[in-house]
DNA sequence: TCAAATCTGTTGACTAAGCAACACTGGAGA
DNA sequence: TCTCCAGTGTTGCTTAGTCAACAGATTTGA
C-alpha cells in the first residue's frame, strides 16, 4: 500500500506503473481545477479512466494519494539537485532551501485555492522529508553530536521560510531571499561542517 | 482480433482501449522516425511499454497494425466530415476527394521515407474504404442500377488523384486542384444524383 | 560456412485491473 | 423527520496483461 515512494518504481509490473501514473496525472489536473477538499476518489478514477476498486488497491484514500503525490514530486526535486546523496555544507543547505521555496512556489501557482487542511497535509509531508535529509547529512559528520535538535530547528526554519516566500504577494528574487535567510539557518549547523 | 475498427470502441474494457491507444501512439511516433519496414513489433511494444505477448493479443502482426491504424485514422477523417452518413451529391463527392487528398498529404508529411510496400498497403486499405463508402452512397439512389462498376472507377480515380497530389513537389492549392478534377469523377456518378 | 544475435509467434502459469454488487456514511431538502 | 442522493470502502468473480521460456526464421559478421 505504498508506505513510501522511495522503493524503486523501476522494477514494478508495467501495469502498476501505468495505473499509478494515470492516477497521479489525473490528480494533478484536478488539483489545478478545484481544491483538494472538493476532489473525490470518483473524480480521480473517472479522469484516470480506471476502476474505483483499482484506486483502493494502490491508495488507502485520497489523503494517502496526496501524501504520495507530494512526496514523489518533492523527492524528484531533491534528486534533480543530487541533494539526496551528499552531506552538510553551507552550499548544499542553500540548495535545499532553494528547492523547498521553489517547490512550494510551484505548488501555489499550479493548485486552485489552497485550503487549510490541504496545506497542513503538505507541510507535514515535506517537513518529514527535510528532517530525514538533514538527519542524514548531519550523521555523516565527524563530530558525533546528537542531530535531533539542530535538524528539527533547521527543518522548521526552512519550511517556514519557504511557506512565507510562497505566500508573499510580491515575491522578491528567490536567490536574494535565500541568501539573506541562509545564515540564520546555517548558524546552528556549522558545527557539523 | 480486430477485423475492422468500426466496432464501437466505446463499450470496450478500459484496459483494451488503453493498450490499443498505447500501441497506436507508439506506432505513429515510430513511423515518423523510420520507415515501416524497419519497425519491429519489439520496437512498438518497447515504446508502448507493454509486453510483446499483449501485442499479439490485439494484432496478428505489424501489417495488421498498419491496416488498423490507417483505417482508424481515415475513418476519423471521414466521420469528422460526416461523410459516413449521407448519400451521393456532387458536393459530398468533392468533400470526399478533399478528405483523401488531405489524408495522403498528411501521411507523406508525417512519415519517414515512405517505401513501396508501405504505400501499397495503405492504398489497398484506403481504397477499400472509399469503395465501401461510394457503394453505400449509390445504393441509396432511387435509380436501381448496378453500382459496382461506377464505384470502382470512381474509387481508383479518387485515390489516383490524391496519390498524385500528395507526391507533387510543389502542391497547388488543394481546393483548386480538387475543383479541376471533380467533374472528371462526377461524370460517371451523376446518374445516381 | 558456421555461430551468434535478433526477431518472431506461441504457450501456460501468475497477477493486476475491471465490474457489479453490497452495506455504510453524511449531507440536502421537502 | 424521513427520504433521496452521492460518495466511500470492500468483496468475489472475470478478463486482460505480464513474464519466462520455447522453437523456428533471418540476418550478421568473423
Amino acid at each position: 500500500m505504498l508506505p513510501n515512494p522511495k522503493q524503486m518504481d523501476e522494477n514494478l509490473d508495467p501495469r502498476v506503473k501505468r495505473t499509478r501514473k494515470l492516477i497521479l496525472d489525473s490528480f494533478g489536473i484536478l488539483l489545478a481545477e478545484k481544491n483538494f477538499e472538493n476532489i473525490s476518489v470518483q473524480d480521480v478514477t473517472d479522469k484516470a479512466q480506471i476502476n474505483r476498486a483499482t484506486f483502493y488497491a494502490h491508495f488507502q484514500d485520497k489523503y494517502a494519494l496526496l501524501d504520495y503525490s507530494v512526496s514523489k514530486m518533492f523527492m524528484q526535486e531533491i534528486e534533480k539537485r543530487t541533494l539526496n546523496a551528499c552531506h552538510y555544507t553551507p552550499d548544499n543547505l542553500r540548495s535545499l532551501i532553494l528547492a523547498v521555496c521553489e517547490f512550494l512556489g510551484n505548488m501555489h501557482s499550479s493548485c486552485a485555492q489552497p485550503h487549510e487542511q490541504f496545506e497542513s497535509l503538505i507541510e507535514n509531508q515535506i517537513k518529514k522529508h527535510i528532517f530525514g535529509l538533514l538527519s542524514h547529512w548531519l550523521s555523516q559528520s565527524k563530530v558525533k553530536l546528537s542531530t535531533e535538535i539542530p535538524a528539527t530547528v533547521a527543518t522548521w526554519a526552512i519550511y517556514g521560510l519557504a511557506s512565507h516566500y510562497s505566500h508573499m504577494k510580491k515575491r522578491p528574487a528567490l536567490e536574494k531571499f535565500v541568501d539573506e535567510a541562509l545564515p540564520l539557518v546555517s548558524v546552528n549547523l556549522e558545527q557539523f561542517a
